[in-house]
DNA sequence: CCATTTTTCAAACGACCGTTTGAATCATTC
DNA sequence: GAATGATTCAAACGGTCGTTTGAAAAATGG
């Protein structure tokens, strides 16, 4: 097996289809506007991925090994860190979410493209998409799962899922289009200082999961203290 | 101008138009598909609407509308009844999110299909798209922007701003899609629970925004003790 | 250097798209 | 009930899409 280069036929389709995937949405990017950037013919797409879908996955699967093996190696360092103890919960967060948006500023890794690419993929509704989600982050989510139960031990597993879900929608929206702030706001915030971004996002989620995982049905009966814990 | 019946073809395709759009997402929608389901004839949609785009516009601002008007007056009555004082965190987030989380149940409303429709429209990438909800919703979001900013006085507008974009995120995305949950989880949560995703959620996001804000450059130096607020 | 495989290329295929047309049908009004 | 306008309809238009074809060109290997 040849060793992937630049000019490579192959990885000229993957970069143009990147960009357009991501600046159009995949269903939009037509094969006909990639092979157009990337300068190859049309039929090489075809002759190389097999269709425009196992080009998509194509595309996809470059870029999310990388991004979820930083994501584990963040989450095991501080795991092993924290010794027997359950690690801190803002690092966890952390582990989640800096690998994603720091993408944007490692061309190597594919950059600003990437990360909008994998924001739309969150919110992409076809069935194709959310299986190839699901193979892919399935597993890292789990890991994070029962690291983010083990920070928050009081949290009902139910509690612990919606706010995994909410932390979810928080990171894929701000992913998928750095821009979209100023849709409401007046362009205050500077999506482009990644750490920044980081900190703040961190912040808000972590105190989200601080939550108390409040009672159900608050009109029923009065509750008496329960003592102990913490 | 005739009051407009449930039989009427332009209602016809409204409906039919709403639940494709929702289904399979603006662009994936054909108008073939829509008019097969209406019942009606292709040559229709141009008639009562001129083009597609005229159409999403149509299937778009028939349900924005109501759910703008019940969220701006769940603010109102929230603000005149805590009279000069800044009103609840949780009734502020609760005014924002809770008429969009009840349009799944109410039919009239819309139902599932609207709700789906409005969370995918958050993370549509296309220029008109954002158009669009920057105009509708704009204005909406400012208010709430204020009122927020009241209840969390100790903010800086930044903050709040990123703050107030993460929820957008979050409440997109648990409205684009529920069944999108079993992605992540076991379907251990039950989405169609809506007054619970709406306590799920507030009391989630209310903690992000009452979490302080944090100095930028901890390292630097060390920090008095401010004396007094709280 | 020739035989074989791999890769590129221009061209076309059938399908579906949004849109337009012009006549047919329906409703309304005088 | 004829005339006028509003609405519906079948059919087609031009265009773009993903995909396929079959031959030309490059690369490979004995």
């Amino acid at each position: 097996m040849p060793k992937p280069s630049d000019t490579d036929t192959k990885t000229l389709i993957l970069a143009a289809a990147e960009q357009a995937f991501a600046d159009l949405g995949f269903d939009a990017a037509s094969l006909r506007r990639i092979i157009a950037v990337a300068g190859v013919n049309l039929a090489a797409v075809h002759y190389h991925f097999g269709s425009k879908e196992a080009l998509i996955r194509a595309v996809f699967e470059r870029r999310i090994g990388p991004l979820n093996a930083e994501r584990l190696a963040m989450l095991d360092e501080i795991e092993s860190k924290a010794g027997k103890k359950a690690p801190n919960l803002d690092s966890i967060i952390r582990a989640l979410i800096e690998p994603a948006l720091k993408l944007a500023r490692d061309k190597r890794k594919g950059g600003p493209e990437v990360m909008r690419l994998f924001g739309r993929t969150i919110a992409e509704p076809s069935e194709e998409m959310q299986q190839m989600l699901h193979e892919q982050f399935g597993g890292v989510a789990q890991r994070f799962g029962t690291a983010l139960a083990r920070a928050c031990p009081d949290l009902p597993e139910a509690v612990l899922i919606w706010r995994f879900h909410f932390m979810i929608g928080a990171m894929g929206h701000v992913m998928a289009d750095p821009t979209k702030m100023k849709v409401f706001t007046g362009g205050k915030c500077d999506p482009n200082d990644t750490n920044e971004v980081v900190r703040q996002m961190t912040a808000f989620l972590a105190a989200g999961f601080r939550a108390p995982a409040d009672k159900p049905t608050p009109k029923r009966a009065k509750r008496k203290k329960t003592k102990g814990s913490s």
